[in-house]
DNA sequence: GTATGCGAAATCCTGCCGCAAGGCTGGGCG
DNA sequence: CGCCCAGCCTTGCGGCAGGATTTCGCATAC
């Protein structure tokens, strides 16, 4: 799961990148407006996470323009600003929660999760894929027989993408982007490598079925 | 738009009612969580305000059993509890968003737009021939016994421009141009034996009937 | 130092693709 | 009415793109 955070201030900015990232999120910073369309363009991201006092273009102009052309993606409004009435300008404009600074990591990413989970069409943060249950907020995969399955990192954050999509077909480039931020580069390899072993982790409890030019798709048997 | 709200102070949900039947919601009122079933049964509900102080079953127990029933009704927390493992808990339990009391009324209704819009902007991109579910986004035919067609890129592409121009007859060229990239060569026989694989995996659940001279055309039948 | 995760490279292998060949069909024409 | 032929349908097959798997070296953490 992938977060674009528009943030100015590089400590802030820093801190939250570390909170995401232990939480096992991909984020990539900006440090103004004018620099998330590019990054839009060329990347697919879960969520957005704006503060309202940026340098140029303000956070508000920036919600305001994205929801204008059409885009979907989850907005997060992180802000210092706790005035009401910017509270519920910035909701109506498009964006989808609001949290006021200071505050705790752990909201930060549980709303994230929230956000991410109803962008998804999930409801829970637990779903059941097969003989398998994954429990999101604690990013693990527990088995029919109730066994833990060992996932390293990027095992698990392609299984976490493909039951957010399950049933679905996910394109390598997707879950590329899901796993790597956008200044390391890997190849599409790596992606078959992982997903290799992650079946061979699976077992019979989930079939990550291979779409020959399309992608990968997680089924129920 | 139609709200229900669990909240067992009367005062206080006196209030919100108010309120947001001001800002143009249908609210329904109930004190406490065993009461939401029933009206839930009987009513269709685009957001439910739950508070967590509630008599009986509290709010924590009524999120999770919704959730556990595989509800998907966008669920507001509202409660005097603004400990950070309260609100943690209740958006992993599967609540998305929780707002502390006391709270402006203005707030509270632009968090009910934004999840209001959130929830109904899960449009699903599908379209609907004979028998067969066509999932755009998705990339992926469903029957009507619900078995997922296992089809190519070139079976997709070719289904899916038959689709888009259901009961009309498209030419052998179009379908040409839509599954090569723009400059490679193909017969035209090509085209021909997709056509007749998909057919095969069709089966009777749509019907590509070739018309002399001129092209193809999807049926209804 | 040891263990573990990660990804590039190399190799194996599956199954998609398009051609070709032969059967089938419908319309034109005497 | 029957023949002919163009155009469509189907099947088999070789070529090959690209996914699957294994191996191995590097980096990081403990």
């Amino acid at each position: 799961m992938r977060i674009l955070l528009v943030e100015d201030d590089p400590l802030v900015s820093d801190a939250i990148v570390r909170g995401l990232a232990t939480a096992g999120y991909v984020v990539d910073a900006v440090g103004d407006a004018e620099s998330v369309q590019g990054r839009l363009d060329t990347t697919h991201y879960d969520l957005a996470i704006v503060d309202l006092g940026l340098p140029g273009e303000d956070g508000f102009t920036l919600v305001r323009r994205l929801r204008r052309d059409g885009s979907s993606l989850p907005l997060l409004i992180v802000t210092a600003r706790d005035g009401l009435d910017d509270r519920v300008n910035a909701l109506d404009l498009g964006a989808d929660d609001y949290l006021v600074k200071p505050f705790a990591l752990p909201e930060l990413a549980a709303r994230c999760r929230a956000l991410i989970r109803r962008a998804t069409a999930a409801t829970a943060n637990e779903m059941v894929v097969g003989r398998l249950r994954i429990d999101l907020a604690g990013r693990r995969a527990i088995d029919d027989t109730g066994r833990v399955l060992e996932l390293t990192r990027r095992e698990w954050s392609i299984l976490e993408c493909l039951a957010h999509h399950s049933g679905r077909v996910v394109s390598k480039e997707r879950l590329i982007q899901a796993i790597v931020s956008w200044d390391e580069e890997i190849s599409g390899n790596a992606i078959e490598v992982h997903v290799s072993r992650l079946r061979a982790k699976l077992g019979d409890a989930a079939t990550v079925r291979g779409i020959r030019g399309l992608g990968y798709r997680l089924d129920d048997a």
